[in-house]
DNA sequence: CTCTGAAAAATAGCATACTAGTATGGTATT
DNA sequence: AATACCATACTAGTATGCTATTTTTCAGAG
């Protein structure tokens, strides 16, 4: 007992160190590691959680793991079945279809007052600076970079329509096409997107509204194929719905 | 000490049982409590809330009083500041309009689906419906029941969109203009809103984009003058930011 | 009366213990 | 062999104790 008791406190002691270190709380860290694991597909859908377990990996207490899955819950990414257990949500068309329409959504309103911007130079040139980013990027093939411009591209619209706050949200809301795309991973794509990036923000510099809302219509859509593909590679990744 | 255990075990007991009689878990039932009394202003922007007060008076335990907050917290209604203290949000200006923006993205988006539903003959009859229930409602000056229909009328649109899972991220997001409303409640208005949703209804059946989309926008965009109003009404209410 | 500072109170985060559902595997009974 | 039953080992939900940190309070010095 006096060792277990040792270790215990030990144990408090080193998290609370990486707590400080990090800044972020216990929950917070357990959080983004469960969060990352799942958009990676390094743990699969379907796949049974344990808080017991998973506290006992990470070296926390039941806690912030039981707070981390609540959130996790509350994105649709895990089912907490109570007194049962708590499993990777599976794959559903249904969560795609959703997440892609509010991804629209948002992103349509933002292209809208893109145009009515009273001075877009600093916009278009962040778009430019991007563009230039992802035409090396999609050259030299690295698509982890390529992606993390274009999300960056994506962002930048929000940033600079006065809603920063707003690009939070559009990454919330479109978690469930980002776990589709990981499924696939094909690279071949990076040309044909760049070239729908640029006659996004060739639209909007121009100010061409029905362009630009075509443009970015046509660009999010084309997400649309990841369903079938998805099911067609990893079919024990979905559920099966009526 | 023989008394406090026994006393402990029967609010267990009590607590335990009202959750099996509801069916829900006692985090929801705290998580929705305070959720009513925020939205309501029962309790005040910038009130501060204690885990351990809560919890003693809802007889239970601070645990799901906690897994409330941070609830609450992750929708913006309440700021849990560590080691501090939990106060419920100041409302504020920027909140607004960020919840605004997400509405307007998303209704609007669910008007465009509308117009191009193949058969919109069951969400038409549903508008109507709720038209005539508004009426009455307007004419008796029963405000709650207008506040209802209106809820329902717009939450048809999403139901008959083949998106029903939609209508709970539109009553996420536009959370913060409820509080606003709220914070107002003038009933004088509703012959100008039941207006408004004749003119979006016609528009969506009659299959005018054009029309539907001007005639949503101007009925979501009313609300801006909350804003001013629920400052000059309640200043003590609200954040002054930079 | 004002300032200082140290003790006391209050707070959120975390760890742990306990409760009561649920599945599962084995055992006895038919 | 098939089935009803019970012991066991999980699970999530809840209660409670503990820690570190911040705010408050208040005594005492100036």
């Amino acid at each position: 007992m006096e060792r277990k008791g040792k270790e215990t406190r030990d144990m408090n002691a080193a998290a609370r160190l990486k707590q400080r270190l990090s800044g972020r709380s216990m929950s917070d860290q357990v959080y983004e590691a469960i969060l990352s694991m799942i958009l990676k597909l390094e743990i699969k859908p379907g796949e049974q959680l344990s808080e017991a377990q998973l506290s006992k990996n990470l070296g926390v207490s039941r806690t912030p793991v039981r707070e981390a899955f609540q959130r996790l819950a509350s994105l649709g990414l895990l089912d907490i079945i109570p007194q049962r257990g708590t499993i990777v949500a599976p794959m559903r068309a249904t969560a795609f279809r959703k997440s892609q329409f509010m991804r629209e959504a948002f992103e349509l309103a933002l292209v809208r007052r893109a145009i009515e911007l009273e001075d877009n130079t600093e916009l278009c040139q962040a778009l430019d600076r991007q563009l230039k980013l992802q035409e090396v990027h999609s050259e030299l093939g690295d698509e982890d970079a390529f992606f993390e411009s274009d999300e960056a591209f994506h962002k930048a619209i929000a940033q600079h329509c006065g809603l920063p706050d707003l690009w939070p949200e559009v990454q919330r809301v479109k978690m469930h096409m980002d776990r589709f795309r990981y499924a696939i991973r094909s690279q071949r794509e990076t040309p044909e997107v760049l070239k729908q990036h640029r006659a996004i923000a060739k639209a909007i510099c121009k100010r061409d509204e029905a362009a630009a809302l075509t443009a970015m219509t046509q660009h999010l859509r084309r997400a649309n194929h990841l369903i079938d593909e998805a099911v067609q590679k990893h079919p024990d990744y979905f559920e099966i719905d009526a």
